[in-house]
DNA sequence: CCAGTATATTCCTGTTTTGGAATATAGTTC
DNA sequence: GAACTATATTCCAAAACAGGAATATACTGG
């Protein structure tokens, strides 16, 4: 039950939503979410831990980065369908179209100090 | 994308995901409810107005009870998806099996002053 | 080791959520 | 209409949540 909630509190938040819908597009990096999110970088690494903590997103750190992407699914089976159901649905959401349009120019190389 | 929130935010309280276990057995109104789960008789119809207007459960108004069953999904896409794997979702938690083995108990005409 | 950068954590504030007591509303019965 | 009952709403207090500023941590390159 608490495995099952957690997953729903997860995503009762449109921020979290939004981030799941950008990584459906290309793994990403606290500072690019930052960037597609336009909110401040400890908001984005809360709300990666909440989606981490409820298996829906996993981290793979990378020298100085910690890369972000959509989690297989295996740590949680209610993690599993709604990825599965968040594949398709929302496509078509105004809100999330405009930001999914601009995510080819949010690059690493661009906003990080490289 | 406000209604699959709105969705989302319906099935992330314990509560509330008791009700729509409980009413996968039977329509109930809302003094079972309060007695199957324990908490003041106000909480419940807030709940239930939460359910209600996620689209996962529907009211009908019979004389002086107002009976409460699952929606059919008709209302929101979300809703009916979460409806379905509800069905089969969470079966085998223990607090919920308590409750449900209960339910045989809680009749109207038991808890109400008919 | 030092300076610099990306991310995580802490702390604080304003907002939302939850629960119950009190109250209002609606329907039934006499 | 009066008394009674089931439900909804209002109001309030405690808890949970979301956001950002400041800070800590971890890694990189000199």
């Amino acid at each position: 039950m608490k495995e099952f909630i957690k997953v729903m509190k997860a995503l009762s938040d449109i921020n979290r939503v939004k981030i799941i819908k950008l990584l459906q597009h290309k793994m990403m990096c606290v500072c690019e979410l930052r960037t597609a999110l336009s909110v401040a970088q400890p908001t984005v690494s809360k709300h990666l831990k909440i989606l981490e903590n409820a298996g829906l997103v996993v981290s793979k750190k990378e020298g100085l980065w910690v890369n972000y992407c959509l989690a297989d699914g295996s740590a949680s089976p209610y993690a599993a369908s709604m990825l599965g159901n968040l594949r398709h649905w929302l496509d078509h959401d105004p809100e999330l179209k405009e930001i999914i349009e601009k995510l080819p120019d949010i690059r690493r190389d661009l906003i990080c100090n490289v």
